[in-house]
DNA sequence: TCAGGCAATTTTGAATGCAATTTTGACGCG
DNA sequence: CGCGTCAAAATTGCATTCAAAATTGCCTGA
């Protein structure tokens, strides 16, 4: 083959960071137009997680086009994305289907939820300024009145704020987009851990955050981390006991 | 807006799982046709990752489709692919860009490594076979083989392996794809942990290597956990002051 | 009645075309 | 000589088009 005619591309010199000298116009127009790529992408996300299309279901390009008022070009675009972020799968020649989750890869999910949580913990340990940990601290006493007047969503909605102010005490966006990612993944399940129907789960739940929120007054990191990732663990495993309890 | 009129789309039935009472053609063509997309995604990837596109260069669409033989949309789509997995950025209306990872960034990328090695090892404690150990040792003895002959190549190979032993004994295919993903996207930096500068570093991680190895002996999956997640700690340290101690 | 085969239709994968935006470069002015 | 303006060229985003593959439906023949 021919010499790498563009081989080493250089560097065209423009930094990400802002320049004002180069803007004449002072408008920041960032994202002013959300580019309809994105939005479609969004768009079929929430879609799919939803659960507008059952699993394992053809994603029939055509109808989505019309609904979205786009043509293939953009929604192929969405779905090679949607495919690489393992919500689809791309069959050669013959479509894209929701991807099936069966228990295995439920499990798998879980630790590795597990593990980034663990390693929020660990991270937050060591940045975790005293107002964020007053604010989990908060939380953590709102989601304890809560648990004590039964409010299972009220529970919920506080459960879901503290592990999030803790990946984002974490400080690092890598570990946020890829948390955020699989939470989204997972969203598509619902693992209704109903607590109300296993009160002995929640009370050991609510045990488990007193010590996520000791370990993190201590700053104990690699003790937090340890700790989060049996709590998810725990989690799953009272999910799947539901599961099968209500299978049977 | 209307109704949603494919609102609740059914599954069609087809299972994922070999159903060969449907298949006439008894010839398991699978992937015959590795779709010019995937192919393209691949060499795309491939083509940044080696460097051949300079950190903030504009990705020339053109020239590519060229380069590649195809046309504008394949090479678009693996584009968004690429810009979802981080390697490069879309700026609207003004093209891709590859990706400049800076130094805040990298750490972020470090860290989370970490927490993904921190979790194979603890999954791996979990599952891992005698065999799979038995295989884990004996790399950890080449590789000690390799540091007391001060072979850098043969000790980062043997280094290299032992770690993906370890995500792979983990048995879970989430955390190795998520792994993989990361692994690439560092790879782009060439964080030259030149040992052979640094002997200090180099005793300290084959120790932090007997440390490994003796925890994943006895199962200690917590411990594992934390000794992974510093080693990586430490590797990136390394490779920092080494860098700093280069542009001095 | 039902299995098998063939052709029409549908669907997918990729190329091409077109409007809109951005970039480039030349020109005029201070 | 430097700076702002504006038009030409290039590039991008998306729609449309086209060929290849798969699916569907129909028909035939046992």
């Amino acid at each position: 083959m021919s010499a790498m005619t563009l081989a080493p591309i250089d560097s065209d010199g423009t930094d990400a960071a802002a320049s004002p000298t180069l803007g004449p116009p002072p408008k920041p127009r960032e994202r002013l137009v959300p580019s309809l790529h994105d939005e479609v992408l969004a768009r079929l996300r929430d879609f799919i997680v939803e659960g507008n299309l059952a699993a394992g279901a053809r994603v029939p390009e055509r109808l989505l086009c019309e609904r979205f008022g786009i043509s293939r070009t953009p929604l192929r675009e969405a779905l090679k994305v949607l495919a690489s972020e393992g919500l689809i799968e791309l069959l050669p020649n013959r479509g894209a289907r929701v991807r099936r989750i069966d228990e295995r890869e439920l499990v798998d999910l879980f630790d590795v939820m597990g593990g980034l949580e663990a390693l929020a913990g660990r991270l937050a340990c060591e940045r975790v300024t005293e107002e964020d940990f007053a604010e989990i601290e908060r939380l953590h006493h709102a989601m304890y009145g809560h648990y004590l007047r039964r409010d299972l969503h009220g529970y919920f909605a506080c459960n879901q704020a503290i592990h999030d102010r803790i990946v984002e005490a974490a400080g690092n966006a890598a570990l946020r987009a890829t948390y955020a990612g699989f939470a989204g993944r997972l969203r598509r399940v619902r693992y209704s851990a109903n607590l109300d129907a296993d009160r002995d789960r929640w009370g050991e739940a609510m045990r488990e955050h007193e010590e996520i929120l000791d370990a993190l007054r201590r700053r104990a990191g690699a003790e937090l981390a340890d700790i989060l990732f049996r709590h998810l663990r725990n989690k799953r495993r009272a999910a799947a006991d539901r599961e099968a309890q209500i299978s049977e």
